[in-house]
DNA sequence: AATGGGACCTGCGCGC
DNA sequence: TGCGCGCAGGTCCCAT
């Protein structure tokens, strides 16, 4: 759940925060986090170093440390970070600062990850990612569309197709298009990719500015929930009524994914 | 190449 | 009240 917007708003609250910061004590809660080496070997080589930037790429937070190591956390489906003086009631890895602050990286259900590397760009997570939706511009949007037979709605959550979006986002971007969730891309021309290269900018810049969808378990950095979900304006709206016609909403699973849409304004 | 399913996990909310 | 079940969504992996 936490997709581009929340770990975009992560990493700029964290950047503000713990800049230049050193690790005085690291506590690993539950192992299973720590991927590619021991946590033993992953509580050494943290100890000490200082926080030297922060940045994200697609759903993937970035934390570059003194010596350049890089610590890699992906939040998956249940993860979030919070800083503050204590443990909270998930917490699976506490960093401590030598000015008492704790980063807290809290998981439900243990499926996100930390790992260290020195390189981190060949990670296949990253090596592998497709374009910073941000980044993009129109015709290069469109361009990636180009022999495609998968439907859009899989596509814009592929990562390697586009970086960062995830199931929330996709539909509210289709909803904005006015596209059919089952639609499939070589039936979609050139003038409804543009619309659904606009919504995208636009969702996504929003949903950043207001910190983010708390639709679960995600949270900012000081543990309150992202301001997003009042403008979420199909995704767990099930027959709710579609602000557009005043039709109720429906919900389907598509491709194994709870997917809420508006079979009236979107064709 | 595209698609579908299962696995990884836990806690919550539901129905009985 | 308590239990079992389904569901939540990101990624990887395997089978078709």
């Amino acid at each position: 759940m936490p997709e581009l917007p929340e770990v975009e708003t992560i990493k700029l609250q964290l950047k503000r925060k713990i800049l230049n910061k050193k690790i005085k004590e690291v506590i690993v809660e539950d192992k299973r986090l720590i991927k590619g080496i021991p946590a033993q070997k992953f509580k050494s080589q943290l100890q000490g170093k200082a926080i030297k930037d922060i940045f994200r790429r697609g759903k993937v937070l970035i934390i570059k440390l003194e010596e350049s190591l890089f610590l890699i956390i992906h939040l998956r489906i249940s993860g979030w970070l919070t800083l503050s003086q204590t443990r909270e009631k998930f917490s699976r890895l506490l960093l401590k600062f030598a000015d008492n602050q704790v980063l807290n990286f809290c998981d439900q259900r243990v499926l996100g990850e930390a790992r260290i590397v020195r390189d981190w760009r060949s990670l296949p997570i990253i090596k592998n990612m497709g374009p910073e939706p941000l980044e993009l511009k129109k015709d290069e949007f469109v361009k990636l569309f180009d022999g495609k037979r998968t439907k859009v709605k899989p596509l814009l959550m592929d990562q390697n197709f586009l970086a960062g979006v995830g199931n929330i986002y996709a539909q509210e971007i289709l909803f904005c298009a006015g596209i059919h969730p089952q639609r499939s891309a070589e039936k979609t021309k050139k003038e409804e990719l543009e619309k659904i290269y606009s919504c995208l900018i636009s969702i996504l810049k929003d949903a950043i500015a207001k910190k983010g969808s708390s639709v679960d378990t995600y949270r900012q950095i000081d543990g309150s929930q992202g301001n997003y979900i009042p403008f979420l304006k199909v995704y767990q709206r099930e027959d709710e009524l579609c602000f557009k016609c005043r039709r109720p909403i429906k919900r389907k699973a598509i491709g194994g994914r709870g997917t809420y849409f508006c079979s009236h304004c979107q064709k």
